[in-house]
DNA sequence: AGCACGCCGACT
DNA sequence: GTCGGCGTGCTC
């Protein structure tokens, strides 16, 4: 008798075998009803075989039926699921719980319904015209239902008091009340309207790419009869402002013109509000097939968008890392945007990398990919330079403007001649701002700090405000008057007196996007100056205010963090300010110089993207380190050549693949003794090719109240890595309240 | 001896 | 997650 494998829903992980009644048409990926123990729950069928497993030694039961007669999963995407638990060494279980969300899978979050009133038959004008006399409230509905499309509206929209009127009509026959389905649309609240847009022309560069994207699209077919061929990802580095959205939604439309779906991803969901609006924008006509999944939507927003990708209702899905398992049939191209950005790996388990379960969903599908990047990263461009992948450039701007001018600041200079140790506004820079100020142009202020000031540190005896649970510094904020931990969110009161020595002068020291702000309106009185960080966005939509008032041009300056520098188009912006280059240079992380470089091109970015032309300030305590210098010059391709060979010359990927394995306790100890242990497992029989690290402590020994303790792995083959690394943990029992963590391809080394 | 409680392993 | 077996320990 067939067998189905099934996983049964719930936070556990449980996995058994079930016997397929006759007739039941169960395949791999559908959801079924089965018996556990005295109850019946809800799985998913992970696969189904011709005979059950001999050695049972019971007979199997009978699961009782499906829950939905077609499979949520494609085989191809429990394929993809089979191969990231093998790759990222995690249980194909918590790979299937992302596929299929709890939301999804839950049926109290099915399709919502609100009570509507239909009209089924109007009553002859002599009954209408007694209606109107003696029954003004129900001629008035009828009159409404008359005119309004399908004849039918929500009973809500009737106001509260039409309910005895409603009945009244049921009653007589003229309407009836059905349950309507709603469509809870997650981005209903966030358009005002959609101006259509259309295809914009193409510079040659774009065209070039355009065509080569096309024609793998072409060549890989698409068509009934001959299964889509694979083609090569791809990768497409088009410096900033030079268009790439463009191509992308050019591209999309050749594919959903050929009757196929089209995936996009984005690094973070606060940047799908945005591209939402650009694709439906230009796909004006089929807006409601452009569909929002992440990890923010609510349980319902989250079912009824996935339901409707599954069903072929949204062929555009937009979305962050998790999207990458939207359900779309027919997938046709894969568009990476950012595709160098850290938050594509998930930081928790399944511990995948969005861009590269992307390049593979799109061989699987036989699906273009498209990676796009104005500073790709050095794993990416490796297999570009390798030809693994196909390399698409954009090096002029699409309007023709040139890139902005950058000028590096020396702070230590500048410390020197202002004679104070916490300078962050350089001569030069000042002077900039009161022009743009003066000509009534825009300045972006780019800071890599969140919070007031740093840190709490005694002047006398140098003791420092920690965090209890971390080993960080606490930060002060000011709006709040107390010191925040950054890492656990542990909040305390500001001390009046060194805890440590009992001097009064305890001060504050660094800077953050507050006192920048406080120091900006005192310097520059008549800008209106507003501040984007993470603080100032607690609120719903406060980010969309706020850059809504910029583009308006309420706003003449404004300072941020991290999130300004992604992406945001403003024509108005000529100058843009780096006050602390330096930060993150420091970190010990090979990828440093490669962060550092991304974000200056990236802020520098944002700058002259309308007609007039744009400076970039940027200030450095390190003016001479690699990162600043090529960002300055606008040179990737330099910057990528000495830092490869710094990659090369170290072992460091992408010429390795590494590994971080974390094992986390309360007890320091525990922690540490396990790691060790783990660390001589891992050194016996250590496959040839593989360099272990030794056992260390965490850079951030303790978070989150756990001592941290890490080794380093590193190989030429990500597959042999993890399957040593998994037969290792496999035969090695954790004590008592010690998790170990294995991060395939880490980006975080803390 | 009889019963309450809590831990722990099994659930196909 | 949830059920039930079983051991511990307290009470009748």
């Amino acid at each position: 008798m067939p067998a189905a494998r099934v996983l049964i829903d719930g936070p556990s992980e449980l996995v058994f075998d079930y016997a397929i009644p006759d007739g039941l048409p169960v395949l791999a990926g559908c959801r079924v009803r089965v018996p556990l123990r005295n109850k019946t729950s809800t799985g998913t069928v992970l696969a189904v075989t011709d005979h059950a497993p001999a050695d049972l030694g019971f007979a199997l039961r009978p699961l009782h039926s499906l829950t939905d007669p077609e499979p949520l999963l494609t085989p191809k995407l429990l394929e993809l699921a089979r191969w990231i638990a093998d790759y990222y060494a995690c249980s194909i279980e918590s790979v299937v719980r992302v596929l299929l969300p709890e939301a999804v899978r839950t049926e109290e979050n099915a399709a919502k319904t609100r009570k509507a009133v239909v009209l089924t038959q109007l009553p002859d004008e002599e009954t209408l015209d007694q209606l109107a006399k003696r029954a003004p409230k129900q001629h008035t509905i009828l009159t409404l239902l008359r005119h309004v499309p399908e004849q039918q509206m929500p009973l809500t929209d009737l106001g509260n008091a039409a309910g005895t009127s409603v009945k009244a009509l049921v009653a007589k026959g003229f309407v009836q009340l059905i349950d309507q389905q709603v469509r809870r649309d997650p981005d209903a609240d966030g358009v005002d309207e959609i101006l259509p847009t259309r295809d914009l022309p193409l510079s040659e560069e774009q065209q070039t790419s355009l065509d080569a994207i096309l024609s793998s699209l072409e060549t890989d077919g698409g068509s009934l009869a001959s299964p889509p061929s694979p083609t090569r990802p791809f990768l497409l580095h088009g410096v900033t402002g030079s268009g790439k959205t463009e191509v992308y939604l050019q591209a999309a439309r050749h594919v959903l013109e050929a009757g196929r779906t089209v995936l996009v991803l984005v690094p973070e969901i606060s940047l799908t509000p945005q591209t939402v609006r650009r694709f439906r924008a230009r796909f004006a006509h089929i807006q409601d097939q452009v569909a929002v999944l992440h990890s923010n939507l609510s349980q319902g927003e989250r079912f009824d968008e996935w339901h409707r990708i599954r069903k072929g209702k949204a062929r555009i899905v937009i979305g962050a890392r998790s999207a990458v398992f939207a359900p779309l049939p027919d997938l046709g191209l894969i568009l990476v945007d950012e595709e160098h950005e850290n938050s594509y790996k998930q930081d928790q388990v399944p511990r995948y990398h969005g861009r590269d379960v992307a390049v593979l969903r799109a061989h699987l599908e036989g699906a273009t990919v498209v990676l796009g990047s104005a500073t790709p990263s050095l794993e990416s461009w490796q297999n570009a330079l390798d030809q693994k992948y196909q390399l698409l450039r954009l090096t002029h701007r699409a309007d023709g403007q040139s890139l902005p001018l950058i000028r590096v600041i020396d702070m230590r200079l500048e410390s020197k001649k202002q004679k104070s140790k916490d300078t962050f506004l350089s001569d030069r820079l000042r002077s900039a701002i009161d022009d743009r100020l003066a000509k009534n142009e825009q300045t972006i202020l780019f800071l890599n700090r969140r919070g007031f000031a740093r840190s709490l540190q005694c002047p006398a005896c140098g003791h420092v405000c920690q965090c209890p649970h971390c080993a960080i510094a606490l930060t002060y904020h000011r709006t709040d008057d107390r010191l925040i931990c950054h890492i656990c969110g542990h909040q305390a009161v500001v001390p009046r007196k060194c805890p440590e020595c009992k001097d009064p002068s305890i001060i504050l020291q660094g800077f953050g996007t507050q006192k920048v702000e406080d120091v900006f309106h005192k310097v520059f009185p008549s800008a209106r100056i507003a501040r984007i960080d993470a603080d100032a966005l607690r609120k719903k939509n406060a980010l969309r205010d706020l850059l809504n008032a910029f583009r308006a041009r309420k706003i003449d300056l404004l300072i941020g963090t991290q999130m300004i520098a992604k992406g945001l188009h403003f024509p108005n912006v000529t100058l843009v300010g780096i006050l602390n280059a330096d930060i993150g240079l420091h970190v010990p992380d090979f990828r440093a110089g490669e962060r550092v470089f991304q974000l200056l091109t990236q802020v520098a970015g944002r700058a002259g993207r309308g007609s007039l032309e744009g400076e970039v300030i940027v200030q450095t305590f390190t003016p001479h380190s690699p990162s600043i210098q090529f960002a300055r010059h606008h040179d990737f391709d330099g910057f990528a050549d000495q830092e490869l060979e710094m990659r090369r010359q170290f072992g460091y990927p992408p010429f390795a693949r590494c590994a971080l394995l974390t094992v986390r306790s309360t007890h320091e100890r525990r922690a540490e003794f396990t790691l060790q242990t783990l660390h001589r497992r891992l050194k016996e029989a250590l496959p040839p090719g593989i360099e272990l690290g030794e056992p260390l402590p965490s850079p951030l020994v303790k978070a989150h109240g756990q001592f941290r303790f890490q080794l380093i792995l590193r190989g030429p083959k990500a597959r042999a890595l993890t399957r040593h690394v998994q037969q290792v943990l496999d035969k090695t029992p954790l004590p008592e309240d010690v998790t170990a963590v294995f991060d395939m391809d880490a980006l975080s080394f803390t």
